[in-house]
DNA sequence: GTGAAAGCGCTAACAT
DNA sequence: ATGTTAGCGCTTTCAC
């Protein structure tokens, strides 16, 4: 910066402003000064700035996702990634794979490298160390997962609710005997969709089934055909994530009954209209999501100092016919 | 940071040493820093270590690729960030949506935060602008596209093997009349793709029948569908990439072809084992690339001179049922 | 082994 | 409208 002034036959701070476009400055000398950074190839260096800088804004929020490769965290990635480009804010992401020390590190490394603000999805119990980590006055917006021991606004889907429903749908159908069938229950999401399942069981005064901590599709696979070895095997399932849909669609398969066991699972896929029979849902909205998670990172960012929000998302049921398929009698009601 | 200096009673440069861990430092001094550190809140500030340091290495990439949302991006960035993560680097992404122009924008913005280096899936026609943006030195890796004007490692499937293997695989079926169904050809790897499919029908001496500019799943359907209107349609296809494959399934399906039309298409996508018939794909590895590719540039961020290499990730045929359908006697051959 | 001084690239506050 | 000076938080260099 200094060569360029020195190029331009101006003062240092002229070319700053310049630089960052303040509109006082004769047309003349930027005109110079353009002509110097343009031959000189100087490029701005954003951490020096930021550090003299009053707002102290580097311009840069951080997001922790359960696994970027997933297609949730996908869409949620995405959607926050639109909302930062909109105000010129870059993201930085990372991976926390259901491990809360991967969690606390990089949120540390994010505060260390002076993220505006993070945005996050907690798999650890406690959320408490944020406050040692983060330099007062960083937010943080909770994403899918509510947090302990921090507050800040959190952006939900519907859980309990879409659990609920999806149920309801089934008991329609004169369904009775229900399955639920859902992953690692210490995480908040699980718990509330086996509330919802629980609420319509109940409610229905139906016998409450439940398979839990299965981690993977091929966990979820293996435990759909061990329940139809039973002697009282389920007429429907209803099952608490992707992967365990994905497993439980494979073990009907396997089986033969993916035309005569109904089948409600919890978030959409891509092509589960393709399957046969196609994989009724309740549909989460990740880009809303993430949307409104990023909005209400950068509301905080900007000052907003209202009561922390707890912000929840709408989910729906999508009929494609697994879910719609009628109890038919077995012999062994 | 003087703070600390302060409380502990010792200067500066030792919190300095202890924070860096260097060795040189009393056991009791370091431990009377550590209290310090921990009562004042202290953390360190990463964009003011990075403005002094020799080195200046703020251990960021940056990787740009097409849609963080879509599957073969969110793979490679999961890949990238598990390289990284092994360093301790942390990784800044964007999306380019096929956007020269975000492209640009991007490489700047990345390049004035001193990211080290970068990995990108170039967009447009020419990359000659890196040369401007970025800081003699910052290495760039190109992935799963070829750049132009600009020198670089780039990480590549092996586009025209894979596809002419795809068409072998049809011709081998008995099948003659294959059309392939293709996305914007300025792209790399659509005309990689085409190229391969061209190889293969010219050296079988059949004629080629080429379908392209389908940007999306529902231009590919209509597509698909308008073939079969044709005096002499297809009886195989041959889908360049993973939303047109999924265009010419729905497609196919309602027009109920799915089970006499064969089909192949470029690029694995989850669930296409679940579909009947079951989906053929020429399998890329994109955990792979993304491996390749971070690899690549920390062994250029280390100081790797050597000639720029070309990195190429085989894909692999996966026969599920769809590609194994065998030409039909349709009465007008 | 420890500290004092200088300065990385930039912007704030105050001249002019 | 432009320039000057000081200093952001840290690491370097060099002296002790």
């Amino acid at each position: 910066m200094n060569d360029v002034a020195r190029s331009a036959g101006v003062s240092l701070k002229t070319v700053s402003r310049v630089v960052n476009g303040e509109p006082t400055v004769d047309p003349a000398l930027v005109e110079r000064v353009r002509a110097a950074v343009a031959s000189l190839h100087y490029r701005p260096h954003l951490g020096a700035s930021m550090l003299r800088r009053k707002d102290r804004r580097t311009g840069t929020i951080g997001l922790l996702l359960e696994d970027v490769g997933n297609p949730f965290s996908a869409a949620v990635h995405r959607a926050v990634e639109d909302e930062a480009r909109a105000r010129g804010v870059h993201v930085l992401t990372g991976s926390l794979d259901d491990d809360p020390e991967r969690e606390r590190d990089l949120a540390r490394a994010f505060a260390r490298r002076h993220a505006d603000g993070l945005i996050l999805a907690p798999v650890g119990p406690d959320q408490g160390y944020l406050a040692l980590e983060l330099p007062p006055g960083v937010p943080v917006v909770f994403v899918d997962r509510t947090a302990t021991g921090f507050t800040g606004d959190s952006v939900l889907a519907r859980n309990a609710a879409g659990a609920s429903a999806a149920v309801r749908h089934l008991i329609a159908y004169g369904h009775r005997r229900i399955v639920f069938l859902g992953d690692l229950s210490r995480i908040t999401t699980t718990r509330e969709r086996r509330r919802g399942y629980l609420d319509s069981v109940g409610a229905a005064g139906l016998r409450a089934y439940t398979v839990e901590g299965l981690h993977d599709s091929v966990a979820a696979e293996a435990a759909t055909r061990e329940l139809f070895e039973r002697a009282r095997p389920p007429t429907a399932l209803f099952t608490g994530q992707n992967l365990i849909t994905i497993g439980a669609v494979r073990g009907l398969r396997a089986l033969g009954r993916h035309h005569d066991v109904a089948l409600v699972g919890f978030d959409d896929f891509p092509l589960a209209d393709l399957l046969e029979p196609a994989v009724t849902v309740i549909a989460q909205d990740p880009a809303a999501m993430g949307r409104a998670a990023a909005q209400a990172l950068f509301a905080r960012i900007d000052g907003d100092t209202k009561e922390p929000r707890e912000i929840s998302v709408a989910t729906t049921l999508i009929p494609r016919g697994s879910g719609e398929i009628p109890v038919r009698f077995t012999g062994s009601s």
